[in-house]
RNA sequence: GGGCUUGUAGCUCAGUUGGUUAGAGCACUGUGCUGAUAACGCAGGGGUCACAGGUUCGAAUCCUGUCAAGCCCA
């Protein structure tokens, strides 16, 4: 019937299997076709780039990626879920040049960018193999036969268009950036690079005077640490609230000079020297105050040299007072935009000073400083100078200081949309919530424009041409464009570098010069920015395609794209079509290392994904991601964390699993839906529907920890407490109702599980289904992820059925306790166990399950212990959840007049439903019967446990009658073990032969037919054993016993 | 320097609008149960809820500050 299950799970295996069931099936590609025509659910995949192995933190986003697109093609939605691969970029470069052993721009110059952007071509796609082996081991099922690449004409002609589109808005335009620069290689670093060389070092640290204009005798006290910038100075910053005094102080020439700075530092400054506050002001006063340059080598283009209101001022430092060279400061920059500032560039590419700062001209900078502090000091104009020591940024390649340098970039005014980015953001779903208005939502509110160029080889080349002469410039949208300019046909132009660079015309402007493309490439992030356009080459191809699939419903990436992919998509599409381009978001936390480190390759503590698939399974690593933590939370991982899922879930599972079909092959059950008197059946389809009910909530709303922690919870009520006690009726030999019920109970519970299963844990699901669906219902789907979603049947849940058996379980619980305190083990039957709750509804469950629980504690009766009991004593525990609310401030001396009162007389009056009197200050209050709680305790003859108002007390003294059917329960213990040492069948009959101390002797005639049916025996002589048989003697209870078996 | 997040048992994590005994799983120890189980049940040891103040009758929870870690930005 069904296909043998062996109890011991080979993980790999099994996964294998069904993969190759899979590939061979084409299940993936059915469940895209099979639901054509169904709901659109589109799901972008965010790029990776393939010239490196995939890691763990890969393995978490594909994971979580392959969730809702698998939930819901079952909720019967069409979805293509296309790959994609990013190419681009600086990563692809810096590997390549490692490999040619490059240093600088210049290097990649003299090999050929030809050459170069080829290998990068090859370089971007090194892994491509680990990736598509691990995606289809992880069952991540995205198609990488159809996916983008970003470097292929079409992608970049689509990035074209849509860089025309913001051309022809006037949304490009060419300005200044300040980036950290390594003046030896001549190249801007990325944040990345710059990150690898922070060290400590030690650089000049000096107040300088800027006497102001108006006010002779007067200057501003400024500070700075990178004195070569003070050529550069066009303007001064204050803060506008901060609080600014002009001091007054001796010189040593006998004179007085008055200096301006902030209150808060004249301390720090003057370090105890006295000087006399002559007023008080908010910088805000400042505004526009006139002081004369320090230095006049290069004369501004407009109006500089005075105080302007900058918020990044601050008083840790310094004086509250900031020299500004837009030049040389990225701040510095922004206020020079605003404020219109002239940009002095006295620093030319190799980090010297050029030929117009006459005395310093060819100096490198940071060599200048103590000459340009010698020069300040010899005018007068040095107030102090020092050593200061920080951390500062070097090139991770070379060991030269970086600066901040002005270069020339192109940028998209984004910060035009600004309030529309932000409004659009608020309608998409982010997970975890607070992403949205904290580090996504804060990251729109301060949008800078967009800078978009990039001085670089092997990425999207910036569609811009020049002319040399009357500097015309335009943006070519399309190839067809492009080839328009010429004259003939580019179609097969490879629109990377150096081939568009090749493309020149005469400029029709004016007729003379020659449009020539501006070197520049675009930032990478605006290629996977674009992916929602371009994976499609809209708009000149695949219009309703793209129509179809935009927005997205779902893209799930980790924490770190907030201001990468996450940000390049929102801005595009906002720009572009003033709409979303995702509705949901999953934002994943980052992959630490077992303690809690980053994993990285210079600390060597990288989790290799394939270790831990080889070793548990990739359902195991996917479960285990899902359930360890919320998704947006950083995790520790370790192999071992995800073998205990195993053990822990997969495993049980497996047993429950394996345990239907070992006894449903030998009973050949019906399975169809029966009516079943069962408490634990009605439990257990209650239970049932109310997770499917958990799970289906929690899926739609893309809360991926409660869409499989309850799974796990059930999981282990199936196996621990349904099936455990409800193994015999499987056993029973009669095929009546109930054991039929018991088998359509568990196979429809197993079944059910499949699909909730089927996103989550792909194989398991799969295994589970094909044995137990598919190979009974040849029209069934051929795959549990073509089948469809379950669906609640609310009528089957009983929430107070589910509450009570919690309340079963629980004093079950405090039964085995109380059984342990007494030494009472369980195969001694005892006469009574008697059970005290805290709330009333909760004693109908142990009315209602009391059958349920003699058999499981093994006691000849049940019953509640009550206000009329004899055997009880009570306390009062006031509550003070209810109390205190109620109450508030009285809720002490309350809680003292109720210990004070007589707890029995208390007791009796609540269990009675009347509400107990307290006198306070002589006001009487009621307090009601579910504001105190009542605990029973039980007198002596009892052995109790209790938890809380919970109490389950059994009566431990034993009859005659008891202690023989612990003895015969106790040999029947014997027989099974001894049946399973000469490894006999389950439904092996056999013959015992038995001498036996007289008391067991007798147990046993007592309860010879309970000895038969338990152990399947035939004949049960009191004789000697025949020769071959199996033989076993033991001691127990002041017996002995000596048993031998033979198969019958 | 700014923004966001995190800090609870040896480890991984829960902890409801604040409620007086802070929980689970793993690991360890003892014990019980078992003809599905690689298990399971019961019990034990293990906690300054990062730290310091504050609000409150009452704080792991709310507020302020400090420390540590991470990410992003500067």
């Amino acid at each position: 019937m069904f296909k043998p299950v062996s109890p011991k799970l080979d993980v790999t295996a099994m996964e294998d299997g069904m993969m190759r069931f899979w590939r061979q099936q084409e299940v993936f590609k059915k469940t895209v076709e099979q639901r054509a025509g169904g709901p659109e659910y589109v799901f972008y995949e965010g790029p990776p780039t393939a010239n490196g192995r995939p890691g763990v933190h890969h393995v978490l986003a594909r994971a979580f990626k392959d969730v809702f697109p698998r939930y819901k093609i079952m909720r019967g939605y069409h979805v293509s879920r296309r790959g994609g691969w990013d190419t681009h970029g600086l990563p692809v470069e810096i590997e390549v040049e490692k490999r040619h052993g490059f240093t600088n721009k210049q290097d990649i110059e003299n090999y050929g960018i030809a050459k170069f952007n080829e290998e990068c071509r090859k370089s971007a796609f090194d892994y491509i193999q680990d990736w598509e082996k691990l995606t289809e081991r992880i069952a991540f099922w995205v198609d990488l036969e159809t996916a983008y690449v970003t470097y292929t004409n079409d992608y970049i002609e689509s990035v074209w268009w849509i860089l025309k589109q913001f051309w022809d808005r006037e949304l490009l335009y060419k300005g200044y950036k300040v980036v950290p620069y390594c003046p030896r290689c001549g190249t801007p670093l990325s944040d990345h690079e710059v990150a690898l060389g922070y060290d400590e070092a030690t650089d000049p640290s000096v107040f300088v005077r800027m006497p102001l204009v108006d006010r002779p005798g007067t200057s501003l006290l400024v500070w700075t640490t990178t004195p070569w910038t003070l050529p550069g100075n066009v303007a001064v910053a204050a803060h506008p609230d901060v609080d600014y005094v002009t001091v007054e102080h001796g010189l040593p020439d006998g004179g007085v000079e008055r200096l301006i700075l902030a209150e808060a530092l004249v301390e720090k400054v003057f370090q105890g020297h006295e000087v006399k506050v002559v007023e008080k002001f908010k910088g805000k006063k400042l505004k526009g105050v006139k002081y004369k340059p320090l230095f006049t080598f290069m004369l501004p283009d407009k109006p500089a040299y005075f105080v302007v209101l900058e918020d990044f001022v601050t008083t840790e430092d310094g004086t509250g007072l900031v020299h500004m060279a837009p030049a040389f400061g990225a701040e510095d920059m922004l206020a020079a935009q605003q404020y219109d500032l002239p940009v002095l560039m006295t620093v030319a590419p190799d980090g010297t000073f050029v030929p117009e700062v006459k005395p310093w001209r060819g100096v490198f900078v940071k060599e200048a400083d103590p000459m340009i502090i010698r020069d300040l000091d010899d005018r007068g104009l040095l107030f102090r100078s020092e050593q200061y020591t920080h951390t500062y940024p070097f090139c991770w390649r070379c060991s030269t200081p970086l600066l901040y340098y002005a270069r020339e970039s192109w940028y998209i005014r984004t910060s035009q949309f600004r309030d529309r980015l932000v409004e659009l953001n608020r309608q998409i779903k982010w997970v975890p919530e607070h992403i949205q208005e904290g580090r996504f939502g804060n990251w729109l509110e301060n949008n800078i424009d967009w800078a978009l160029s990039r001085e670089r080889y092997w990425g999207t080349p910036l569609p811009v041409w020049e002319c040399d002469s009357c500097k015309h410039r335009e943006c070519i949208g399309s190839v067809k464009e492009l080839s328009d300019k010429i004259g003939w046909d580019l179609s097969d132009l490879d629109l990377h570098r150096p081939y568009v660079d090749a493309i020149e015309w005469i400029c029709k402007e004016c007729g003379k010069g020659t449009k020539t493309r501006i070197p520049d490439l675009i930032d990478v992030w605006f290629d996977s920015g674009s992916m929602p356009y371009a994976q499609w080459h809209y708009p000149a191809e695949n219009v309703e395609k793209f129509e179809q699939q935009y927005p997205a419903d779902y893209i799930c990436e980790a924490v770190d794209q907030t201001r990468g992919w996450f940000y390049s998509l929102h801005a595009i599409s906002t720009l572009l079509f003033d709409q979303v381009s995702f509705k949901n978001v999953i934002c994943l936390g980052l992959v630490l290392d077992g303690e809690g480190r980053k994993m990285s390759k210079s600390l060597g503590n990288i989790v290799q994904p394939w270790d831990v698939i080889n070793a548990h399974g990739a359902d195991a690593l996917r479960w285990y991601l899902y359930t360890a933590s919320p998704p947006g939370q950083e995790r520790r991982f370790s192999s071992d964390l995800v073998g205990e899922v195993v053990r822990d879930f997969t495993l049980t599972l497996w047993n429950v699993y394996s345990f239907f079909v070992t006894y449903a092959n030998l009973d050949k059950p019906a399975l169809t839906p029966a009516g079943s008197g069962s408490q634990l059946d009605t439990w257990l389809l209650s239970e049932l529907n109310a997770l499917v009910r958990t799970v289906t909530t929690a899926m739609e709303n893309y809360d991926v920890l409660n869409a499989t922690r309850p799974i796990a919870a059930f999981v282990e009520n199936l196996s621990t407490w349904y099936l455990r006690l409800s193994r015999r009726r499987f056993w029973k030999s009669e095929s009546d109702t109930d054991k039929q019920a018991a088998y359509t109970t568990l196979y429809t519970a197993l079944t059910t599980l499949a699909r909730l299963l089927a996103p989550t844990m792909p194989f398991l699901a799969e295994e589970l289904y094909q044995n137990l669906v598919r190979s009974v219902d040849g029209n069934a789907p051929e795959s549990v992820h073509l089948s469809l979603w379950p669906e609640t049947n609310e009528k089957l849940i009983d929430e107070t059925l589910n509450a009570e058996m919690a309340t079963v379980m629980k004093l079950v619980s405090l039964g085995h306790s109380a059984r342990q305190k007494a030494n009472r083990k369980v195969r001694q039957p005892l006469a009574e166990a008697a059970f005290s709750v805290g709330r009333m509804d909760e004693r109908h469950a142990v009315e209602t399950y009391a059958a349920l629980i003699m058999d499981e504690l093994n006691v000849k009766s049940v019953r509640l212990l009550d206000a009329s009991s004899e055997a009880v004593t009570y306390s009062l525990k006031p509550l003070p959840k209810q109390l205190g609310q109620k109450y508030g401030s009285k809720f002490p001396a309350i809680r003292a007049a109720i210990l004070a009162m007589s707890a029995e007389e208390g007791a009796h009056t609540l269990l009675s439903g009347q509400p107990l009197k307290v006198t306070l200050d002589g006001e009487t209050l009621d307090i009601l019967a579910d504001e105190v709680e009542v605990r029973a305790d039980a007198k002596a003859g009892y052995a109790v446990a209790a938890d809380g108002a919970y109490l389950a007390a059994l009566v431990t003294d034993l009859t005659p009658e008891l202690a023989a059917e612990g003895l015969a329960r106790e040999f029947v213990r014997r027989v099974q073990d001894l049946r399973k040492a000469a490894e006999l069948d389950v439904s092996d009959r056999i013959k015992l032969f038995v001498s036996a101390s007289a008391g067991l002797k007798s147990a046993l005639e007592a309860h010879r037919e309970y000895v038969l049916a338990e152990t399947l025996t035939l004949v049960l002589d009191f004789a000697a054993a025949p020769a071959g048989a199996s033989v076993t003697e033991d001691g127990f209870d002041g017996e002995t016993v000596k048993v031998g078996l033979v198969k019958a």
